[in-house]
DNA sequence: GTCTATCTACCTAACGATCGTTAGGGTCGA
DNA sequence: TCGACCCTAACGATCGTTAGGTAGATAGAC
């Protein structure tokens, strides 16, 4: 059994195709942000027509929401499953980084939601709200673990929880800048030498 | 005696007109990015009409790199005055997130050259460059700072002090998007109670 | 089995807005 | 008179979006 497929919440065809523009949209994001998504580029890179992606989504709002959404289940799932596969709660916060460490390897990415982020002021409510619901996700999740592996006291562990997240999400902004996942790396190392993260 | 302006590199009338153009330019990039600033509201910002941004930059890409070297030129000189009219380096390094306080304060902005990194594909390599020595300011500045306090071993003050310049940046961008400038402080106080800052 | 109606998934072509940019002209102080 | 400074007007490109049409699969009626 792979990777279940979240429920959609959103109505259209559940044809591949509507997946297949999701993934293309989400990996042009990661690069270009919102602002710097486009529909021609976008229908190129799935090898249809700008117009044609209208029968899947209603608009670049809509669009925009829908990669979001599936992004941070993507994200809830790979979680989990992290969770589940680890020995421990200690090694699943360990391996944390590599979540972030992959959209650097695909092409010097970044977090999708830490470019919509930056964007804030430009981005469509709908849009907003999915930007948040992935750091709840994150952050969560990192507070679970960082409680059960009483790593902090657990009144703190939703500070910390948060200060992880944002510190790794400016690692993956100054690796990127670098062009370099080695900057990315040598990052997360300094964290836990200085007791950000657990040696 | 107030801040000396730094030497202009590039040609151009010394007029007031330049630095009033330069400033808005800041502040609209500092909100909507590279990307999202336009000759056209930012004209309307100054009092001017677009097209005579030209008699001061000969491109987008121009003043986009004049922006960022103005950005990190005025860091700098931040930098050095907070180094001496702080009693000791600690008391200065304690100092340095309120730098970067200032511009969430000032409209939810982030730093100018945050968000530029994160649309490192899509800018002139001209604006690259300056967003680049913005982060080799920093990270000199920290360097020399840890090293001084001697909060770290000198021989990883260069690690620590990119490790503190990125964590800061993330710190931002996640009090950017929930709005929230209590959220920098709560995140800032975390570094600090992790051991990533200097308590 | 075949005709027909419908639906999905895509297309071409164009709209109005907005973008960076340029040509060319006016105004005013040195 | 000349250059600094700003203007109007427009260029071609690109943006999100819409109108309207076409090929193919599907399903129900006869």
């Amino acid at each position: 059994m792979t990777k279940h497929t979240s429920a959609r919440e959103t109505p259209g065809p559940a044809s591949g195709s509507r997946v297949r523009i999701l993934a293309a949209a989400t990996r042009i994001a990661q690069a270009h942000g919102y602002g710097g998504l486009n529909f021609r580029d976008l229908a190129e890179a799935v090898g249809i027509k700008a117009a044609s992606i209208y029968h899947h989504f209603d608009s670049k709002a809509d669009l925009g929401a829908a990669v979001a959404r599936r992004y941070w289940q993507g994200t809830a799932d790979a979680l989990e499953e992290l969770l589940a596969r680890s020995p421990d709660s200690l090694s699943s916060l360990h391996r944390y980084p590599e979540l972030f460490r992959k959209a650097l390897e695909s092409g010097n990415r970044i977090c999708l939601c830490s470019f919509m982020a930056a964007e804030t002021d430009d981005l469509p409510e709908v849009v907003k709200a999915e930007v948040k619901a992935f750091q709840d996700v994150n952050i969560a999740w990192l507070s679970k673990v960082l409680s059960a592996a009483a790593v902090v006291d657990p009144a703190q562990s939703g500070q910390r929880a948060r200060a992880i997240f944002a510190a790794i999400a400016g690692a993956q902004l100054v690796a990127r800048s670098h062009a370099d996942i080695a900057v990315y790396d040598a990052l997360v190392d300094s964290y836990r030498n200085a007791g950000l993260l657990p040696a």
